[in-house]
DNA sequence: GCGCATAGTGGGTAAAGGTGGGTAATTGCG
DNA sequence: CGCAATTACCCACCTTTACCCACTATGCGC
């Protein structure tokens, strides 16, 4: 499963390196090599899917009305932007103009774990949302 | 079971001794060499798991409804940080930049047992903690 | 008090992870 | 159809991490 917290260079070209142990994982528990990214329509930044997982959003997706309009909007917003990306020697993949600019990525990219998924976020916009989230979290009475 | 507290040092590298009583608690109480090292959001300290226990907070994470707010910021905050560690030959474990910078480990590293995982706190942190723990006790009226 | 065992610290070296950049192929547009 | 811009692919460098060895400090038993 994808967890920990890695911070990369996205350098003039827009490639950035997907973290090794991402790469491992990828490869070790889904025998894939490359990943799709999409919109996160929740939070500005991408997510990344091994192909098994993307397959399964699809399905759930799919089970829904088509004409119900959260459907479609997410068909728009996610399923519209989502694309395979196989890394090249190096483990670094191209990251679209598009998605770059959603997520307001400019040089420093903070890959995050996420289970079964990894989030892709600019440093400072990972640094902000880590502190509100933190700070929801603080008056909180967390029984795990 | 985790107990006691224990104060070591980080060198230059950003390594740290684990006691050695919690390396040999890990071992004989859980089999285990590894321990999985978070984020704790309620404190400015990091929190060391077993991976059973690890697992099982997971398990609790798990059984919560995915869409809860909360449930998100704990991801966000724990989850995507944590990582396991497996201990070098002289029982000491890289801290990597991210964890070091939110428990403001400098130097002096304290790691406090709490049962079935421990904390590791900067040494000046700690202290006050302790101070603030202390006075909030002072008025109590414990039955333990 | 001395010596041994164990815990903790410092540092060198080889491999792996990450970064920068050049050139060939491809795409898109006039 | 040709040119410019973008993308893919490759090579080489640099930084960080993993692994190993040796030393110091501390505590315990004799």
């Amino acid at each position: 499963m994808f967890q920990g917290e890695y911070t990369n260079n996205m350098d003039e070209k827009g490639r950035v390196n997907i973290p090794a142990s991402f790469r491992d994982v990828l490869q070790k528990s889904y025998n894939e090599t490359s990943i799709i990214v999409a919109r996160d329509p929740q939070n500005m930044c991408l997510r990344a899917y091994p192909q098994r997982e993307w397959r399964r959003l699809l399905a759930k997706i799919g089970a829904r009305p088509s004409n119900d309009r959260i459907v479609q909007a997410f068909k728009r917003t996610v399923i519209s932007s989502a694309q395979e990306y196989a890394p090249d020697k190096q483990g670094r993949v191209l990251i679209p103009q598009s998605l770059r600019s959603y997520a307001g990525i400019s040089k420093s990219a903070v890959f995050a774990g996420s289970v079964d998924t990894f989030e892709i976020w600019d440093a400072t916009a990972w640094d902000e949302q880590l502190t509100a989230s933190l700070a929801l979290l603080q008056n909180q009475d967390l029984d795990f």
